[in-house]
DNA sequence: CAGCATTGTGAAAGCGCTTACAGGAAAGGC
DNA sequence: GCCTTTCCTGTAAGCGCTTTCACAATGCTG
């Protein structure tokens, strides 16, 4: 790592540092024949501006966080991408840290926060009272898939009217007891708008049942102890498609048939639902733009461009497809 | 973001900051008496040294970088989430590049390389020309899934005898005419690897059929092409789990049975794979820990611990499913 | 009690850049 | 020909930290 500097680049062009620096920022007045003249030796010398100096005198890092808790399924992942790809749009990259299965979170988001100039943060993968020193301290922050709180953005997909919507539509088919698979985790997070959503329109006709994390095989292991239950459920609305999928095998391996044994359905549409066979009814929600939104967002912040918190909410739409029951004209995307 | 110094707290302990980094980093003799004031200041004024003073000042970011095409699938979320891990424990933080659907690759790759220490890099992600010019200022640099170069550590998963492994198992079904689908985008990756591995069993017997990505989709287009020619192969070995579901759906779609129509087999073994109908025969690679063997051959590289560039091969396994063919005892994991 | 090794501390020089601020030169108005 | 403007450019002061070096104080040895 031999690193040309910009007094090397000043002293082969004949200048001061500062022309150097006005030079190639375009910030100042520069002769053109000055600028050449540089131009030339940067050139000349491969210099490229040291990102640290640059980001100690500026006072910014130049680049946004993001804390997950893992990468299970596409939701994060597209969450992700969305953020990066804008992110990276606005000249700022993106550094990654990942919750699950560690110890001293604490520590990492707050190694974290001191090498970004704002931070997405899903859920509740950081503590109530870590978010409120963040806030404290000024650091721009946006929420993906938590309740709105003070001083920083929130932002999320709908989740209440669609929950309804799901709801109705299973009611439609004439299903009389349900189970809700993936019991939300925390109050306020995405699946307990989704929990809320439900019951608000089956009342006691549903309960909800843990899977204690939204994998497939939590939802496997669960949708087993379920369906071998004396007190099996017509449906099972699950948190989302990752723990829908799991329910699916389940009932393969029970020798149950879906939808004519048992109605499931999924949640996020990711890639898998639609393969699934049979494909699986769910709600779709825009991930990547999620993720898009919350870089933008967070620019809108750290620049200072908007300075009261936003909080947002993206709509999304019901796919129905094979395994919430049949339809006489059946839409498998 | 209102930010507290080194020098605040040499004020307030009544010391010089040179005492105050000596005693919250351990380096060099500091009195008991002394290294409490300056605890008790550090902790009254909520004191975290600035990450970029400290990595200007030690010249090294403490950042590792990595650069995927995207990360659509398990497999590099995976390699990604190993990485992730194990470089937190060294202390550093990750910052990500996906170039899938991006322009100026080279300055994005340029900037990120800018703000690490090293780099992993995916297969042929960053052009030749960049990598030798990144080998050349000194970056370490570590490369998954593609062929050693000099300069530079590479790291892979065991591919050629696996898919001599998986052809001979296939010639034990008894089929005669296969396709190789998701012919290799770059030579010296791994699915070029794969399919040298399978053709050196296989010989004139398979043909390889490209499949544009490495996803469901043109797994599934390319396979509705394939299938409905006239010169319809009997098995079909996908470059990966992603591409064969692409095929199994496609199959489906055209009322052909797997396996006894045709047989299927993928590679990486994601999760997926043990969920499709039916499930895949596949080749396991251990996906995560190549992200955390990367992370630790970075470090090596970066302390200076190693100078030689490393070649290592992680070893794989055949996991034999139902898409390949009827067996006596199956083993459906 | 002189002499020497230890230990603890501060001053100051970086690390690589940005950006007031000031000053010199060229150009225009009278 | 003198005085303003307007343009360029350089000097130097940071940004927040680490670390070398020098020096003072302390503890030991003989």
């Amino acid at each position: 790592m031999v690193d040309v500097t910009i007094y090397e680049v000043a002293r082969r062009a004949g200048v001061s540092i500062a022309t150097v620096s006005r030079a190639l920022r375009g910030t100042g007045p520069v002769a053109a024949r000055t600028r050449e003249k540089v131009l030339k030796a940067v050139e000349e010398l491969n210099f490229t501006p040291s990102r640290l100096g640059v980001s100690l005198a500026e006072g910014r890092h130049a680049a946004n966080g993001i804390v997950f808790p893992d990468l299970a399924g596409p939701y994060y992942t597209q969450v992700l991408l969305g953020y990066e790809e804008v992110a990276s749009e606005l000249g700022r990259s993106v550094v990654i840290l990942s919750t699950k299965g560690r110890t001293r979170v604490h520590e990492l988001v707050r190694d974290l926060a001191g090498r970004v100039d704002g931070l997405l943060v899903f859920g509740h993968t950081v503590s109530d009272a870590q978010v409120a020193e963040l806030v404290g301290v000024g650091m721009p922050l946006v929420f993906v898939s938590r309740e709105p709180l003070p001083g920083a953005d929130t932002l999320r997909s709908e989740n209440t009217a669609s929950a309804r919507a799901l709801a109705g539509h299973l009611l439609g088919h004439g299903y009389e007891r349900f189970t809700f698979l993936g019991a939300p985790l925390a109050t306020g997070d995405d699946v307990d708008e989704r929990w809320q959503g439900v019951r608000s329109v089956l009342g006691g006709a549903i309960e909800a049942v843990p899977t204690g994390e939204y994998t497939v095989e939590c939802g496997y292991d669960a949708a087993l102890r379920l369906l071998r239950s004396a007190a099996r459920p017509r449906a099972v609305v699950c948190s989302d498609d990752e723990v829908a999928l799991g329910v699916l095998l389940a009932a393969e391996e029970l020798g149950l048939a879906v939808p004519d044994d048992l109605a499931v359905t999924g949640w996020d549409d990711i890639m898998a639902a639609r393969h699934a066979r049979p494909a699986l009814t769910t709600i779709r929600q825009p991930m990547r733009e999620l993720g898009a939104r919350a870089a933008r967002a967070l620019d809108e912040l750290i620049t200072g461009a908007r300075d009261t918190p936003a909080h947002l909410v993206l709509t999304t739409e019901l796919v129905v497809r094979a395994s919430c029951g049949h339809h006489h004209q059946e839409e498998c995307t």
